[in-house]
DNA sequence: AAACCATTGTGAGATATATCCCGTATAATC
DNA sequence: GATTATACGGGATATATCTCACAATGGTTT
């Protein structure tokens, strides 16, 4: 990762947030922030480590996961250009952060001091608003995902998380996965074997495609219907 | 239920983010804010019924609850006093509840116009940065629960559950569990029958004592312990 | 190209827990 | 107080999924 540029004024990619600050609030903004590019794979920041910064994603994809039980992984979900990361900070007294984030594909990734975050929002309640709002946007889904996960089988997982890729993450249909079958294991709490097994199954019983990495879904009717049945 | 008074300035449970209000914002927020009292039992706000309010948990205990696969239900969360419910329809186009909200106990609830509360946000930053940091209270939780429940069997989940009673919701040792073993069921996605029987092994093996609905915690170790390895 | 490591596919046995069952106990309603 | 509905306890069986083991494949580095 190398630094970039500085200048959140001529950002060509200001966020809903973002776009009510006045120009001397985006040069407050710009004080306080840096780009970096991210490469796939690339470790972005660590569940625990102490957080001055409230990141954004400018471009790319990136996995935000938290150790559990036994320190297993498990992936809270993927997230892309325009969402906040760590906004959490904030909050608490111990600035540490609750997950790690990792980039899966190559990203671009602005680093926003807190403090300098945090003053923004005392001074201009229409950016907190809109934060806020972005802030809600992840909470319907995690408790989606909750509800899901707890109360369905893994066909059903499988079915949500692959349309939950479709949908919510990559938007087109022969999408790239960017994950191991590992990592769609964490991400529905289950193990790898039994990924491999009922992708398979999908694959023969015509729903989807794959190849390599690629997931193609075929029969996206049919996937809602796991999704909903379980 | 029925209407009781309307007075937000002489309010004594004022929460962290009513009490950095002015008087002149305050009086704004009484205009659209009247409470109410519910009965044990008694339904609050329903899923998917158009919402024009904020509620905010002046007293009392509160079961969140959503339908899930095959319209089961499943409990995101027990809220108390202090809490605000509901803030995610500001953000919507569709003003509709994303969850139903039950009295467990006898409570008193304010509904807040959702409207005025916007209003709030939009005006004073500080108000909306106490806010956020409410919400991420809550998110951590929710993050805590989707690991939980996904990576565990049902000890673990059973017994950070209990944890959760005696840590987070009631804060004392014997505490009245206020639900049935059907609702603990949906709140850790399981089969009332599988709460019983584990309930019992739990009681059997000498980590709680119950009585009724009254839950005493007696090896708290014992239960984190199950509770970390499941 | 060879050697290496991470990722994947698949089979068989072990196990947790759901489901179905019915009898009982408790609470709510008239 | 009688009746009805709801909550609870516990047994037997079925099944989804985990785990373990090993082979195969792919991608990367020297």
């Amino acid at each position: 990762m190398n630094s970039v540029e500085r200048s959140c004024t001529d950002c060509n990619l200001k966020s809903n947030a973002v776009a009510v600050l006045s120009d001397k609030e985006l040069g407050m903004l710009e004080e306080g922030c840096s780009k970096l590019t991210f490469k796939k794979g690339e470790l972005i920041f660590k569940e625990g480590a102490p957080a001055s910064y409230i990141t954004f994603i400018r471009d790319g994809f990136v996995k935000l996961s938290k150790k559990g039980v036994g320190n297993r992984d498990f992936i809270l979900s993927i997230s892309k250009k325009g969402a906040y990361l760590g906004i959490q900070n904030l909050n608490r007294k111990s600035h540490e952060n609750y997950f790690s984030a990792t980039a899966i594909t190559n990203s671009e990734i602005c680093f926003i001091n807190i403090g300098c975050f945090g003053k923004l929002l005392q001074r201009n309640g229409a950016f907190a608003t809109e934060v806020i709002s972005t802030i809600f946007d992840d909470e319907m889904h995690y408790f989606d995902r909750l509800v899901n996960n707890v109360q369905q089988h893994l066909h059903g997982r499988l079915a949500n998380t692959l349309l939950y890729f479709r949908n919510d993450v990559y938007i087109e249909n022969p999408f790239n996965l960017n994950l191991t079958k590992t990592e769609v294991a964490s991400l529905i709490g289950t193990s790898r074997e039994s990924v491999s097994r009922l992708l398979k199954e999908f694959q023969d019983t015509g729903i989807i495609a794959m190849e390599r990495k690629k997931i193609t879904i075929l029969d996206e009717e049919k996937l809602e219907e796991i999704k909903l049945k379980g």
